[in-house]
DNA sequence: TAAAACATGTAATTTGTTACATGATTGA
DNA sequence: TCAATCATGTAACAAATTACATGTTTTA
């Protein structure tokens, strides 16, 4: 079972927004946070079955048939605060795009390229979504409070797929530097 | 015993080139890839063993006593190439600074305020290593024909780094105007 | 009424880290 | 000679994904 505080808090945090169906916090965590954080089933349900055997979150509605929701407890909050308020740890760095190009002598200039156009076309992509979740959080007025702090994450997207097409710009035009003949 | 494409690719790619040691193998991997991948030892030897049985890399020196070096063979580099070119697989995304500040309404805006400095801080002092590690690649002609390559992964570090700054400052400035008692 | 979407959970597997155990070599 | 560094490997644990199993509700 398990039990990481990071699953917690990102169950705890999305509670605390609103109560809602495990296959709810799936959704929203995969559609909000979704630039910046992951969680699959198999972790949210027993993050779920933990939280309520703590007193963190409470089920509300019947356990058996059909959609029962969780709402976080008075205890939960005080747990989330806590949770946040632990050191960030860094993910361990694992950048498959990056790991190609350093070794871009034995893949091929060519390919390179291609890798560096497709990151480029990803960060476009993404720019757009984030442009439909800015519209989508500011239609509804009862996020007010949030708002504010969620837009911070979207302007961290923003920022970094901005660097990312600045960067495969000029690194498109070093390769051609490089290699003039693109062939 | 974990055999994942991606270590094999790290590993392959490292001795390709110039072979050294299983040890050398994860210095060189922290120090010189350390910002865009991550291997642990617990990986490297299984990993090893492994290529070493397939044919992909030659154990050179005594195995039991003082150093072995491992070297690339031809099999091994046919196996690198093919690695390089399979597809991209993206990392699941875990950012702990932003989930934390995505529930920055529960965490409270000075602790918010203290995170991005500190993402402002740790960026800063990345730049600076890229520029060591800039220096040191540079200072060793044997491997002219890789640092175009590796110039690639240091410039997408220092874009991200100055992207993190840009975002900083202006979210403190943000955090300001929200709460403009710095308390 | 059939398909799609909603909903909950478990099990197997993969992936990776950390700690442990062991020993050789080198330099102060 | 003692500590630091180099070196190899295993075992225990932790984290996470994927596939599987099952059933309900809604909508076309």
């Amino acid at each position: 079972m398990p039990r990481s505080g990071q699953t917690d808090m990102a169950v705890l945090g999305a509670l605390s927004i609103e109560p809602m169906s495990g296959y709810a916090l799936r959704e929203s965590i995969r559609d909000v946070l979704g630039h910046f954080w992951s969680e699959s089933f198999g972790q949210i349900y027993p993050a779920l079955a933990g939280l309520e055997r703590d007193g963190f979150v409470r089920r509300e509605g019947a356990a058996k048939r059909g959609a029962s929701t969780f709402a976080i407890t008075a205890a939960g909050r005080r747990r989330l605060r806590e949770l946040l308020t632990e050191p960030v740890q860094a993910a361990p760095a694992r950048n498959g795009l990056l790991l190609r190009l350093f070794f871009g002598r034995a893949l091929g200039t060519e390919a390179c390229r291609a890798l560096i156009a497709g990151a480029r076309a990803d960060a476009e992509r993404r720019l757009r979504e984030f442009d439909a979740l800015d519209a989508r959080t500011a239609a509804e007025p009862q996020y007010a409070d949030d708002a504010p702090f969620w837009h911070l994450t979207i302007s961290a997207g923003r920022h970094h797929a901005h660097a990312v097409i600045a960067w495969a710009d000029e690194s498109l035009a070093a390769l051609d530097h490089l290699d003039p003949d693109g062939r």
